[in-house]
DNA sequence: GAGTGTTAGATGGTCTGACCATTAAACTAG
DNA sequence: CTAGTTTAATGGTCAGACCATCTAACACTC
């Protein structure tokens, strides 16, 4: 018996972006450069104009080209460095939903830090312990670097999700922190650098952590919330 | 001197896009729905079939959409799938992590279930009463298809979460429900169809919806509580 | 000659209508 | 009731036309 593959059933419009988007990755279309009208390269790639639209469409989505009303067609100069990640442009386009995501964050933080006051291990706390330093080291170095701190606030509350030895959370969490940290960049970070919060917000760390080492799920839980609480609140002034 | 904002010219394919992103993002398109036909679509938005493509081709090329030739346009999962994917290797291949998910679940329906008592509609409450009613209407029944049980909790939680009005939310526990559901199948029903903790299991889910309905959260959050230590200390008994 | 308004072609944007290819549902024969 | 067949639904593609906008060449005024 022979294996069949499922028959390759490309659209012409797929397969006109990636000749296009070949094109343009091997040089021979250079950035800045003006495509053929869309009627002459139509008729050279042999496909309707439709078609070879909707391949426009799709290449312009993604930042390779730029079409304007009765001038042309050009190649971004912009080197899209990377493959454009859906949910990127998704909470860019809507940033509303960032604040969702933010939410659930906190929400599953908060969960993480009750779990990891129950069943934190020694070890778990001594991680924690090593996290929480580095964090606050950052934060009297007065770094002004905040993708330093960022990165010292990620790993301080990954350490709680691992210590609240749930696989799954730990998964769920990273991506979400994943998903936070390509998507709001900076922007939500000037939050964390307002000055007053700044301490507010260092203060609020240092009673989930106490919460932990002191194995009190109660208090984690409170604690959590309070930050959650305090988090939202500045993000609500900051939204408009 | 009167400052002249850039005229905007958005393209109808454009519009298109922001608005089917818009109405994928706040629910009114749900996962794995099927979108209306090209030609009624068109018509419905006041559009040419070709316009309407286009955005579908940009759409599809963001991961939101999927076609199928002479099938129809579906909406894909958007948080969902980037984030629960390697839920699903890992267990497979470590099935005792199927209670951290549950774990992870009930915490998660905490959550929403706070957040839907305080931002339910009326609307949102009404579709809430309706599954719970089906709900009842099953446990009465006495089907013993546990699928069919099955299936009418999933629907409660879902109308609840969606109640949230938290998109993160709603994608991640419509992912972990088809994870479940997938995955375990009548694994775990069987602890829900205990002679005795089916009256109980009832019982905190007229608690829940008490409180939804009485938009008190701390009601929500420990009735959902009192479920999740239930089904937690159920769970640990059929562990071994 | 420099600047300004006008005009004509080029070019992207949109629409209509048609036909093909594939899928899924309805139907029929066994 | 199953299996194969037919048919309608639906996405994929095409052709041609018209509109909206930009660009550039041209002409006009000073």
């Amino acid at each position: 018996m022979v294996e069949f593959s499922a028959v390759k059933v490309e659209r012409v419009s797929d397969s006109i972006v990636n000749q296009i988007e070949k094109m343009i990755l091997d040089g021979s279309l250079k950035p800045g450069e003006k495509l053929p009208p869309e009627r002459a390269l139509a008729e050279q790639l042999d496909v309707s104009r439709p078609s070879l639209r909707e391949a426009l469409m799709i290449l312009e989505s993604r930042g390779l080209l730029q079409s304007r009303r009765g001038g042309g067609t050009f190649v971004c100069d912009i080197i899209g460095p990377t493959i454009i990640e859906p949910l990127v442009h998704l909470m860019k386009s809507h940033p509303e939903t960032i604040f969702d995501v933010l939410e659930l964050r906190q929400a599953l933080a908060a969960v993480a830090a009750v779990h990891a006051a129950e069943r934190a291990t020694d070890s778990d706390k001594e991680k924690i312990k090593q996290r929480f330093d580095e964090l606050i080291a950052v934060f009297e170095s007065g770094d002004t670097n905040s993708s330093t701190e960022a990165e010292a606030h990620t790993e301080f509350h990954l350490a709680i999700v691992e210590a609240s030895h749930n696989v799954a959370l730990v998964h769920i969490m990273r991506g979400l922190f994943n998903l936070l940290r390509v998507s709001i960049k900076h922007n939500l970070e000037s939050i964390q650098e307002e000055p007053e919060s700044h301490d507010i917000i260092r203060a609020r760390h240092l009673d989930i952590y106490t919460a932990i080492m002191n194995s009190d799920p109660e208090m984690a839980r409170e604690a959590s919330n309070r930050h959650l609480i305090y988090i939202q609140k500045t993000m609500r002034q900051h939204q408009k």
